[in-house]
DNA sequence: CTAATACCCTATAATATTTATAGACTTTAT
DNA sequence: ATAAAGTCTATAAATATTATAGGGTATTAG
């Protein structure tokens, strides 16, 4: 399951794909909408905003807002970013990959065969899904 | 990602497909083979058994062994029997649905729609593959 | 210039979940 | 009888997640 954290990114990154006609959208405004912590959500946005995905004014009349096309913030690349790795399994991961301690043998394990499908699987939607693809529904 | 619990249910069911020719495994057996430790696992394996996947035998001479046909276990049981929701959101988990607080309406909700998506496509794997699978690759 | 504003950053506390352990009990083969 | 092996419930330890605190720094309106 997704962690609060992610959820919460994908609240703020709807909430300023909404407002883009705005320059900036102050941090309360995301966490009153939704009833985020101001300073939970701070930490999120500060992510986001080092990750190249939203950009920040500072000082008064600043705020953070969408530095992307909505289309071209991949849904994939905000779980990673939060929440880490996508797959099932850390042996099957392509941006967070490590041995299961206890596998004998990658090659020779059934379950990391299964697993490198239901990865791709879940890939295939989630690295063509974009922020768009959300705000279009709502 | 898959919990450790869920990770040595695999391992155990995979021991116990391997090991059919036996009427009963022992847990010992397993949790040396696999370097789990040996309470821990009994609890997951009780688990299986009064999930209706594994058989005991008490006393002397007793054990485990796979009350089911491998092809008839599918992953997705196991996984959700140990690991709870494959959903990556409570609102489209099909065996532990909950509403997101967060959230005002399911229907206005993007985030929704693409999860159902992907849950879809690991359903898609997870409910086809079934150990059967898993044992053909060792 | 300066004071207010709002993001920046690090540390830490609170909570929840996962992982592991303990120990007494029941059943069974010999 | 007794030793072997699963059953069951409770609890402890470790880890991860969620939340909070508080000062720092840049910006800008006036």
């Amino acid at each position: 399951m997704l962690s609060k954290k992610t959820k919460y990114a994908f609240h703020a990154l709807t909430y300023l794909g909404k407002h883009r006609d705005q320059k900036t959208v102050l941090i309360q405004d995301i966490s009153e909408e939704y009833g985020i912590s101001h300073k939970f959500l701070e930490n999120i946005l500060l992510e986001l905003r080092k990750a190249g995905i939203l950009g920040s004014k500072k000082g008064k009349g600043g705020g953070y807002y969408l530095i992307k096309d909505p289309k071209d913030i991949a849904l994939s690349k905000v779980i990673r970013l939060l929440d880490g790795p996508i797959a099932l399994l850390p042996c099957v991961s392509l941006n967070y990959y490590e041995p299961c301690v206890e596998c004998k043998s990658e090659a020779l394990c059934g379950l990391n065969k299964v697993m490198i499908q239901v990865r791709d699987e879940m890939l295939n939607v989630l690295e063509n899904k974009s922020l768009a693809d959300i705000l279009d529904k709502e």
